[in-house]
DNA sequence: CGCATCCCCTGCCTGC
DNA sequence: TGCAGGCAGGGGATGC
Protein backbone atom coordinates (compact mmCIF):
# COMPACT_ATOMS: atom_id res chain seq x y z
CA UNK A 1 0.00 0.00 0.00
CA UNK A 2 1.88 2.30 1.41
CA UNK A 3 4.42 4.17 -1.23
CA UNK A 4 6.86 7.28 -0.33
CA UNK A 5 4.16 10.16 0.58
CA UNK A 6 2.04 7.57 2.92
CA UNK A 7 5.24 6.44 4.42
CA UNK A 8 6.46 10.09 5.04
CA UNK A 9 2.63 10.87 6.05
CA UNK A 10 2.99 8.03 8.54
CA UNK A 11 6.62 9.42 9.66
CA UNK A 12 5.48 12.63 10.51
CA UNK A 13 2.72 11.27 12.48
CA UNK A 14 5.17 8.87 14.64
CA UNK A 15 7.90 11.49 15.20
CA UNK A 16 6.11 13.78 18.01
CA UNK A 17 5.44 10.17 20.01
CA UNK A 18 8.57 8.57 19.33
CA UNK A 19 11.52 11.25 19.33
CA UNK A 20 12.94 11.47 22.83
CA UNK A 21 10.73 8.83 24.40
CA UNK A 22 12.01 5.19 25.28
CA UNK A 23 10.66 1.90 24.61
CA UNK A 24 9.45 0.46 28.22
CA UNK A 25 8.06 -2.80 26.41
CA UNK A 26 7.67 -3.84 23.24
CA UNK A 27 5.17 -6.56 22.16
CA UNK A 28 5.94 -8.89 19.47
CA UNK A 29 2.60 -10.90 19.10
CA UNK A 30 4.20 -13.51 16.18
CA UNK A 31 7.48 -14.91 14.91
CA UNK A 32 7.83 -13.07 11.88
CA UNK A 33 5.75 -10.55 9.55
CA UNK A 34 7.14 -11.08 5.83
CA UNK A 35 10.60 -12.02 7.41
CA UNK A 36 11.34 -13.85 10.79
CA UNK A 37 12.39 -10.99 13.32
CA UNK A 38 15.39 -10.30 14.30
CA UNK A 39 16.34 -12.28 17.89
CA UNK A 40 16.04 -11.10 21.19
CA UNK A 41 14.05 -8.17 19.21
CA UNK A 42 11.66 -6.91 21.69
CA UNK A 43 14.33 -7.13 24.73
CA UNK A 44 16.85 -5.20 22.46
CA UNK A 45 14.59 -2.64 22.38
CA UNK A 46 13.41 -2.25 25.81
CA UNK A 47 14.88 0.85 27.72
CA UNK A 48 16.13 1.69 24.49
CA UNK A 49 15.46 5.94 23.26
CA UNK A 50 14.69 6.90 19.85
CA UNK A 51 16.89 10.00 19.01
CA UNK A 52 15.14 10.43 15.54
CA UNK A 53 12.43 8.88 13.06
CA UNK A 54 14.09 8.80 9.70
CA UNK A 55 12.87 7.89 6.02
CA UNK A 56 14.34 6.37 2.84
CA UNK A 57 12.86 5.42 0.18
CA UNK A 58 9.74 3.43 1.80
CA UNK A 59 11.58 2.61 4.88
CA UNK A 60 11.01 4.62 8.07
CA UNK A 61 14.19 4.45 10.36
CA UNK A 62 14.44 4.89 14.23
CA UNK A 63 17.69 5.81 15.22
CA UNK A 64 18.43 4.58 18.98
CA UNK A 65 20.73 5.76 21.88
CA UNK A 66 22.71 2.27 21.45
CA UNK A 67 24.13 3.08 17.94
CA UNK A 68 21.56 0.81 16.30
CA UNK A 69 18.54 1.48 14.21
CA UNK A 70 14.68 -0.03 13.82
CA UNK A 71 13.95 -0.41 10.46
CA UNK A 72 10.36 -0.65 9.16
CA UNK A 73 9.04 -1.15 6.20
CA UNK A 74 5.47 -1.52 6.09
CA UNK A 75 4.73 -3.73 2.86
CA UNK A 76 1.51 -3.58 1.35
CA UNK A 77 -1.14 -3.00 4.38
CA UNK A 78 1.02 -2.14 7.24
CA UNK A 79 0.05 0.56 9.28
CA UNK A 80 1.03 2.37 12.78
CA UNK A 81 -1.97 3.69 15.34
CA UNK A 82 -1.45 5.70 18.65
CA UNK A 83 -3.04 5.66 21.64
CA UNK A 84 -2.35 8.37 23.56
CA UNK A 85 -3.82 6.86 27.31
CA UNK A 86 -2.59 4.15 29.13
CA UNK A 87 -6.05 2.77 29.12
CA UNK A 88 -6.91 3.29 25.55
CA UNK A 89 -5.20 0.04 23.92
CA UNK A 90 -6.81 -2.39 26.51
CA UNK A 91 -10.51 -0.53 25.87
CA UNK A 92 -10.29 -1.15 22.05
CA UNK A 93 -9.80 2.14 20.92
CA UNK A 94 -6.94 1.11 18.57
CA UNK A 95 -9.07 0.14 16.21
CA UNK A 96 -12.54 1.33 16.77
CA UNK A 97 -13.28 2.14 13.30
CA UNK A 98 -13.73 -1.39 12.78
CA UNK A 99 -11.28 -1.48 9.82
CA UNK A 100 -8.56 -2.63 10.89
CA UNK A 101 -8.67 -6.20 12.65
CA UNK A 102 -7.16 -5.69 16.30
CA UNK A 103 -5.83 -9.57 15.58
CA UNK A 104 -3.42 -7.87 13.07
CA UNK A 105 -1.79 -6.22 15.75
CA UNK A 106 1.64 -7.89 15.51
CA UNK A 107 3.77 -5.55 17.35
CA UNK A 108 2.79 -3.18 20.00
CA UNK A 109 5.22 -0.03 21.64
CA UNK A 110 4.79 0.96 24.92
CA UNK A 111 6.52 4.33 25.50
CA UNK A 112 7.96 5.98 28.42
CA UNK A 113 5.64 9.26 27.63
CA UNK A 114 2.08 6.72 27.81
CA UNK A 115 1.57 6.28 24.52
CA UNK A 116 0.86 3.10 22.81
CA UNK A 117 1.78 2.39 19.27
CA UNK A 118 0.21 -0.90 17.34
CA UNK A 119 1.57 -2.04 13.91
CA UNK A 120 -1.30 -4.02 11.87
CA UNK A 121 -0.43 -5.52 8.54
CA UNK A 122 -3.40 -8.33 7.71
CA UNK A 123 -1.02 -9.13 4.72
CA UNK A 124 2.10 -9.38 6.34
CA UNK A 125 4.26 -7.96 3.23
CA UNK A 126 6.09 -5.73 6.00
CA UNK A 127 8.94 -6.17 8.50
CA UNK A 128 11.44 -5.03 10.92
CA UNK A 129 14.57 -5.32 11.56
CA UNK A 130 17.44 -4.09 14.22
CA UNK A 131 20.50 -2.88 12.22
CA UNK A 132 23.86 -1.33 13.49
CA UNK A 133 23.68 2.52 12.26
CA UNK A 134 27.14 2.73 10.92
CA UNK A 135 26.69 -0.61 8.69
CA UNK A 136 22.75 1.09 7.47
CA UNK A 137 24.52 2.34 4.68
CA UNK A 138 25.94 -0.56 3.09
CA UNK A 139 22.84 -2.80 4.31
CA UNK A 140 21.69 -4.97 1.45
CA UNK A 141 18.21 -3.57 2.57
CA UNK A 142 19.66 0.21 1.56
CA UNK A 143 22.83 -0.19 -0.77
CA UNK A 144 21.42 -0.81 -3.99
CA UNK A 145 18.52 2.13 -3.58
CA UNK A 146 18.28 4.67 -6.17
CA UNK A 147 17.79 8.50 -6.25
CA UNK A 148 15.60 9.95 -3.27
CA UNK A 149 13.21 11.73 -5.23
CA UNK A 150 12.39 14.19 -3.19
CA UNK A 151 15.71 15.05 -2.19
CA UNK A 152 18.64 17.49 -3.56
CA UNK A 153 20.26 15.06 -5.96
CA UNK A 154 17.31 14.32 -8.12
CA UNK A 155 17.82 15.45 -10.75
CA UNK A 156 17.53 15.39 -14.85
CA UNK A 157 21.11 14.30 -15.41
CA UNK A 158 20.76 12.17 -12.14
CA UNK A 159 17.71 10.34 -13.82
CA UNK A 160 18.97 9.91 -17.09
CA UNK A 161 22.21 8.24 -16.04
CA UNK A 162 20.09 5.86 -14.35
CA UNK A 163 18.23 5.19 -17.29
CA UNK A 164 20.37 5.28 -19.83
CA UNK A 165 20.80 1.71 -21.61
CA UNK A 166 17.69 0.50 -20.26
CA UNK A 167 15.29 -1.09 -22.95
CA UNK A 168 12.24 -2.14 -19.77
CA UNK A 169 9.17 0.24 -20.29
CA UNK A 170 9.49 3.58 -18.59
CA UNK A 171 7.12 2.25 -16.39
CA UNK A 172 8.99 -0.56 -15.11
CA UNK A 173 11.95 1.46 -14.54
CA UNK A 174 10.13 4.12 -12.37
CA UNK A 175 9.06 1.59 -10.15
CA UNK A 176 12.62 -0.03 -10.17
CA UNK A 177 13.75 1.20 -6.43
CA UNK A 178 18.05 0.83 -7.79
CA UNK A 179 16.61 4.20 -10.04
CA UNK A 180 14.32 5.71 -8.27
CA UNK A 181 13.63 4.84 -3.95
CA UNK A 182 10.01 5.51 -3.19
CA UNK A 183 7.86 5.42 -5.96
CA UNK A 184 5.20 2.94 -6.48
CA UNK A 185 2.16 1.81 -8.77
CA UNK A 186 0.08 4.82 -7.78
CA UNK A 187 2.90 7.91 -8.46
CA UNK A 188 4.36 6.31 -10.80
CA UNK A 189 1.07 6.40 -13.37
CA UNK A 190 0.15 9.91 -11.94
CA UNK A 191 3.79 11.41 -12.78
CA UNK A 192 3.92 9.70 -16.38
CA UNK A 193 0.44 11.07 -17.04
CA UNK A 194 1.64 14.41 -16.24
CA UNK A 195 4.79 14.56 -17.72
CA UNK A 196 2.58 12.81 -20.71
CA UNK A 197 4.72 10.01 -21.42
CA UNK A 198 3.79 6.69 -22.78
CA UNK A 199 3.95 3.90 -20.03
CA UNK A 200 5.32 1.81 -22.84
CA UNK A 201 8.26 3.86 -24.28
CA UNK A 202 11.91 2.23 -23.36
CA UNK A 203 13.15 3.84 -20.61
CA UNK A 204 16.80 4.60 -22.10
CA UNK A 205 15.05 6.46 -25.12
CA UNK A 206 14.42 9.58 -22.79
CA UNK A 207 18.31 9.54 -22.44
CA UNK A 208 20.47 11.66 -25.27
CA UNK A 209 23.25 9.90 -27.06
CA UNK A 210 25.75 12.17 -25.08
CA UNK A 211 24.20 10.25 -21.92
CA UNK A 212 22.46 13.78 -21.13
CA UNK A 213 18.78 13.88 -20.23
CA UNK A 214 16.04 14.59 -22.68
CA UNK A 215 13.57 18.00 -22.29
CA UNK A 216 11.41 15.69 -21.50
CA UNK A 217 13.09 14.18 -18.94
CA UNK A 218 13.12 17.23 -17.10
CA UNK A 219 10.02 17.79 -17.02
CA UNK A 220 9.04 13.80 -15.75
CA UNK A 221 11.55 15.13 -12.59
CA UNK A 222 9.64 18.14 -12.07
CA UNK A 223 6.06 15.94 -12.32
CA UNK A 224 7.30 13.13 -9.94
CA UNK A 225 8.59 16.17 -7.17
CA UNK A 226 4.97 17.67 -7.71
CA UNK A 227 2.87 14.44 -6.99
CA UNK A 228 5.18 13.23 -4.34
CA UNK A 229 4.55 17.16 -2.56
CA UNK A 230 1.21 17.05 -3.43
CA UNK A 231 0.43 13.83 -2.24
CA UNK A 232 2.16 14.13 1.46
CA UNK A 233 0.29 17.25 1.76
CA UNK A 234 -2.77 15.50 1.59
CA UNK A 235 -2.24 12.98 3.68
CA UNK A 236 -1.45 9.86 1.31
CA UNK A 237 -3.64 8.21 -0.68
CA UNK A 238 -5.82 6.03 1.44
CA UNK A 239 -7.91 3.37 -0.94
CA UNK A 240 -7.78 0.15 1.36
CA UNK A 241 -5.15 0.05 4.37
CA UNK A 242 -3.81 3.58 4.36
CA UNK A 243 -4.54 5.42 7.29
CA UNK A 244 -2.68 8.39 9.21
CA UNK A 245 -1.46 7.31 12.97
CA UNK A 246 -4.61 9.28 14.40
CA UNK A 247 -6.89 6.81 12.16
CA UNK A 248 -7.78 9.38 9.65
CA UNK A 249 -7.69 9.26 6.04
CA UNK A 250 -5.37 10.36 3.53
CA UNK A 251 -7.64 11.89 0.84
CA UNK A 252 -4.95 12.65 -2.32
CA UNK A 253 -7.23 9.32 -3.88
CA UNK A 254 -9.58 11.98 -4.97
CA UNK A 255 -6.72 14.12 -6.85
CA UNK A 256 -5.69 10.80 -8.83
CA UNK A 257 -5.85 11.61 -12.49
CA UNK A 258 -5.64 7.79 -13.75
CA UNK A 259 -5.05 5.62 -11.44
CA UNK A 260 -7.84 3.41 -10.72
CA UNK A 261 -10.17 5.03 -13.12
CA UNK A 262 -10.00 2.66 -16.11
CA UNK A 263 -12.61 4.07 -18.90
CA UNK A 264 -13.05 7.60 -16.99
CA UNK A 265 -12.43 10.83 -19.20
CA UNK A 266 -8.93 12.04 -19.41
CA UNK A 267 -8.56 14.65 -17.21
CA UNK A 268 -6.26 16.62 -19.81
CA UNK A 269 -7.95 19.94 -21.50
CA UNK A 270 -9.39 18.83 -24.72
CA UNK A 271 -8.10 15.13 -24.65
CA UNK A 272 -11.37 13.58 -24.82
CA UNK A 273 -10.36 9.52 -24.41
CA UNK A 274 -10.90 7.23 -21.86
CA UNK A 275 -8.35 6.44 -19.72
CA UNK A 276 -7.27 2.38 -20.30
CA UNK A 277 -5.83 0.14 -18.22
CA UNK A 278 -2.99 -2.56 -19.46
CA UNK A 279 -0.66 -4.59 -17.35
CA UNK A 280 3.05 -4.48 -17.43
CA UNK A 281 5.38 -6.45 -15.33
CA UNK A 282 2.45 -8.21 -13.87
CA UNK A 283 0.99 -4.49 -12.38
CA UNK A 284 -1.91 -2.62 -13.22
CA UNK A 285 -0.69 0.54 -15.57
CA UNK A 286 -3.15 3.43 -15.95
CA UNK A 287 -2.69 5.99 -18.57
CA UNK A 288 -4.39 7.88 -21.41
CA UNK A 289 -3.23 6.46 -24.92
CA UNK A 290 -3.87 9.95 -26.64
CA UNK A 291 -2.12 12.52 -24.48
CA UNK A 292 0.92 10.23 -23.21
CA UNK A 293 3.13 9.94 -26.03
C1' DC B 1 23.41 -8.79 -16.53
C1' DG B 2 18.45 -7.16 -17.57
C1' DC B 3 14.00 -8.30 -17.65
C1' DA B 4 9.58 -11.05 -16.92
C1' DT B 5 7.00 -14.15 -14.09
C1' DC B 6 5.51 -15.99 -10.00
C1' DC B 7 4.88 -15.89 -5.22
C1' DC B 8 4.24 -14.45 -0.25
C1' DC B 9 -0.71 -13.12 2.63
C1' DT B 10 -5.40 -11.44 3.86
C1' DG B 11 -9.47 -9.06 2.53
C1' DC B 12 -12.66 -7.02 -0.51
C1' DC B 13 -15.36 -6.80 -4.63
C1' DT B 14 -17.48 -8.81 -8.64
C1' DG B 15 -20.11 -12.06 -11.08
C1' DC B 16 -22.50 -16.29 -11.32
C1' DT C 1 -26.95 -15.71 0.13
C1' DG C 2 -22.80 -18.32 -0.98
C1' DC C 3 -18.83 -19.13 -3.29
C1' DA C 4 -15.03 -18.84 -6.76
C1' DG C 5 -12.03 -15.87 -8.96
C1' DG C 6 -9.63 -11.64 -9.57
C1' DC C 7 -7.31 -7.97 -7.71
C1' DA C 8 -4.67 -4.88 -4.30
C1' DG C 9 -0.27 0.47 -2.54
C1' DG C 10 5.77 -4.13 -2.34
C1' DG C 11 9.49 -6.61 -3.33
C1' DG C 12 12.26 -11.03 -3.26
C1' DA C 13 13.43 -15.46 -5.76
C1' DT C 14 13.78 -17.71 -9.90
C1' DG C 15 14.55 -18.60 -14.72
C1' DC C 16 15.27 -17.13 -19.38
Amino acid sequence: MPELPEVETVRRGLAPVFVGARFTRVEQRRPDLRFAFPPMFAERLAGRRVESLGRRAKYLIADLDDASALVMHLGMSGSFRIAAGAGDAEAGLFHHERLKNPVHDHVVFHLSNGARVAYNDPRRFGFMDLIARAELSEHKLFRDLGLEPLGNSFDASALAARLAGKSAPLKAALLDQSVVAGLGNIYVCEAMHRAHLSPQRAAGALVRRDGGPSARLAVLVQCIRDVLNEAIEAGGSSLRDHRLTDGSLGYFQHRFRVYDREGELCPTPGCGAKVKRIVQAGRSTFYCGKCQK
